[in-house]
DNA sequence: TTAATATTTCGATATTTTCCGATGTATCTA
DNA sequence: TAGATACATCGGAAAATATCGAAATATTAA
């Protein structure tokens, strides 16, 4: 097995996964911090975390931290590989991904803290109530 | 979960396998019978059913029946979705990809009963020195 | 420093996938 | 019809992944 075409499965493999696929067209659109991220997929924040690692690991996303929060984007267009460039021309039409891109867009009208606390207070509600 | 997605996440998922990956690659330069592909990839003739199963079921690969002999090919270029595009993109150029071929070139030489043969001596012949 | 906040990593369980020999099915051939 | 051949499916044990709360880490702010 040659090291190349093991590399090319993990990366497949990385994008082949409903939120980490939802990660990676949502920033499609842009860039965003970990905790926007969380609270456009309504997913734990941790498991947000590990998407991002896999899709750090096979070269998709790169980070950029400013003080205590994490900016993730997609790697720059001319790096961008052949195989992601084809992930995301099917991903970008769907209907799930117009709907994250549009919950995107109402996040971003609000400042990040906010976000935060909103994210740390849904996991606190789940506790509390159930 | 839209279906579209995840169904877009199953394709995906098809791909992300070393032997599935090396199977597509080698139909990328043409339509071959599962006997020739369970020998160029030296691997159990029920493995390579089972890659297939899951590709065609993943809308990569389609079948024709000759006698009882199954070929099988890419689907068309016309239908070729832009993640297997960008999938063959990339794997066609590497090093166990070109062997692969190479292989395959040899494989053609021969009568296709030979090279059935050929995999059943094989899988014999593992179960008798071990 | 202490408290709060954003993110990562850990732990432990549940689920899925992989793998290949054995068996089943369909087709050809003697 | 019997036997051989090409392929598919099954069984089920081992390995890999997913999941998410909890704990750890790192940064900011009071």
């Amino acid at each position: 097995m040659t090291q190349d075409l093991r590399s090319l499965v993990e990366r497949l493999k990385a994008a082949s996964h409903p939120l980490r696929l939802r990660v990676l067209a949502l920033l499609g659109s842009g860039e965003l911090c970990v905790c926007q991220v969380a609270e456009v997929l309504q997913v734990p924040q941790s498991s947000v975390s590990e998407a991002l690692r896999e899709l750090r690991r096979a070269g998709f996303v790169q980070e950029r931290k400013e003080g205590r929060w994490v900016f993730v984007s997609l790697v720059p267009q001319s790096e961008v590989s052949p195989v992601l460039k084809g992930i995301l021309a099917e991903a970008m039409p769907l209907a799930e991904v117009q709907r994250d891109r549009d919950r995107a867009a109402e996040v971003k009208t609000l400042s990040i803290p906010a976000v935060c606390c909103k994210v740390q207070q849904s996991a606190k509600a789940e506790v509390s109530h159930v």
